[in-house]
DNA sequence: TCTGGGGTCCTAGGACCC
DNA sequence: TCTGGGGTCCTAGGACCC
């Protein structure tokens, strides 16, 4: 695979800027000037390529950003938006291949592999063509890379050229890779660079030049796939399905200041559980697990889980069960400066599932009440009805006290006794 | 870097069973 | 009293991504 120079072609195709270049692609009158998204939470989610020149990076406080630069334009991030100029992006890419995957809301790779004679050009070419083509019918810049993976895609795009386009050919990979910092690379995070640093390992090109069993003794299996990628061998499979289904659903909200106040930090978790319910309605998905985590003042976390007794997207029939397991966490001299739930073990929603002793009527119920909710919420924005934390308290019935369920499945929580630690990096991540 | 929000996959080790 | 082997399933936790 080293030796031929586009066995596969892969393109990685992102977009510079992109909430700041979304909004000055929608408003002529924001071009040029200093843009930055974030303003919810008072942190800069995005930079124009102004506010870049004005020292401006991601994750700065707005606070400082205004200092460096007063004369800065704060925009609240508005991801409706800049989703449907993505969908647009991705249009135009799939006028070129149909094997698109998006792979985040600014990023998608495609596989061009055989369709020199079709376009009747280069790779190269082709690229080129795709990003003027972007760029003139959207108004927002892309980076474009190219080369024979996935990951070199990525490289590609890290080290490209003032037109922001870059190119790693098949045969000139060492060459590509020579100093480019293997902490750098897409699939190696801090952990994993830091433990190939104990091995003398650095640069890429020194992680493509070691042996794959040396390698394997220390490495697993996606760090290896990464390794194999560099080299120009295709080792992560392409997704070009359209996600439709989701493993978990998470919402997590910070608020300030923190707080040790039981009630407002239990409407706070309360807020989150129905967002979390109506994003798995939507995607008709219904959870079996319901995680509910609080984050402290200090910053540390502590978890409890629950299994459901059936799977369900209704925040009526969790908050009993949120209720407990917040009772489990929460301890009154503390204060908390976020909540969040995890819907997972998602299922796909289907009508008829409930237990069988359950009465159908409260769940029918149940979903004409949350189908009504749904339809205000669409109609009328997603805060003209939600829950009152007074409702909390009652619906307690539904789930619980059923005598006569098989053995394993009369327990509602399992393991609701458990408390334990959550790592930090469950919340810990990276900007945008 | 005094720290937002939302996901995915992999692995080690224990529980449980024969 | 120092111990069987082996398989499967589940969980907690780690690491990574945008």
């Amino acid at each position: 695979m080293l030796f031929s120079s586009f066995p596969t072609a892969i393109a990685l195709v992102d977009g510079v800027s992109f909430f700041a270049a979304c909004e000055q692609a929608i408003n002529p009158a924001l071009r040029g000037r200093p843009v930055v998204t974030g303003k919810e939470r008072n942190i800069v989610a995005a930079a124009s390529v102004e506010a870049k020149a004005r020292g401006i990076t991601r994750g700065v406080a707005l606070w400082d950003a205004k200092k460096l630069c007063p004369d800065l334009v704060v925009l609240p991030s508005d991801y409706e938006t800049y989703s449907l100029i993505a969908k647009r992006l991705y249009d135009i890419i799939r006028s070129y291949t149909p094997a698109v995957e998006e792979y985040s809301i600014d990023e998608a790779f495609a596989d061009l592999t055989g369709l020199r004679r079709l376009h009747r050009c280069s790779y190269e070419d082709m690229c080129r063509q795709l990003q003027r083509e972007i760029e003139a019918k959207l108004g927002v810049a892309v980076r474009v890379g190219l080369a024979p993976t996935k990951t070199l895609a990525k490289v590609a795009g890290e080290i490209h050229q003032p037109d922001r386009f870059g190119v790693i050919n098949g045969r000139h990979i060492e060459d590509a890779l020579h100093r480019f910092p293997v902490a750098d690379v897409w699939g190696i995070g801090p952990a994993t660079a830091a433990l190939l640093a104990k091995h003398r390992i650095t640069t890429a090109g020194q992680f493509i030049a070691a042996s794959r069993d040396y390698l394997a003794t220390f490495l697993t299996k996606p760090q290896l796939e990464t390794w194999q990628e560099l080299r120009g061998e295709p080792a992560i499979p392409f997704m070009t399905e359209p996600k439709e289904a989701y493993h978990s659903i998470s919402k997590v909200k910070t608020f300030t200041p923190a707080s040790n106040d039981r009630d407002y930090v239990f409407s706070q978790l309360l807020k989150n559980v129905e967002n979390a319910c109506t994003k798995a309605r939507r995607y008709e998905q219904a959870a079996t697990k319901c995680v509910v985590f609080l984050r402290q003042h200090d910053f540390r976390s502590l978890g409890v889980e629950a299994t459901l007794l059936r799977p369900t997207a209704y925040p009526n029939e969790l908050v009993p069960i949120v209720r407990r397991l917040f009772e489990q966490l929460f301890t009154p001299t503390m204060r908390y400066r976020s909540t969040g739930v995890i819907l997972g073990d998602l299922v796909a929603a289907s009508p008829t599932q409930r237990s069988l002793f359950e009465p159908a009527n409260i769940i029918d119920k149940t979903r004409r009440l949350y189908a009504a909710v749904d339809m205000l919420r669409g109609k009328y924005g997603k805060h003209v009805v939600h829950h009152g934390a007074s409702l909390a308290a009652q619906h307690t019935q539904h789930l619980s006290a059923r005598g006569d369920v098989p053995r394993r499945k009369r327990l509602l929580l399992k393991g609701e006794t458990k408390r334990r630690r959550l790592p930090l990096p469950l919340l810990q991540t990276s900007v945008n």
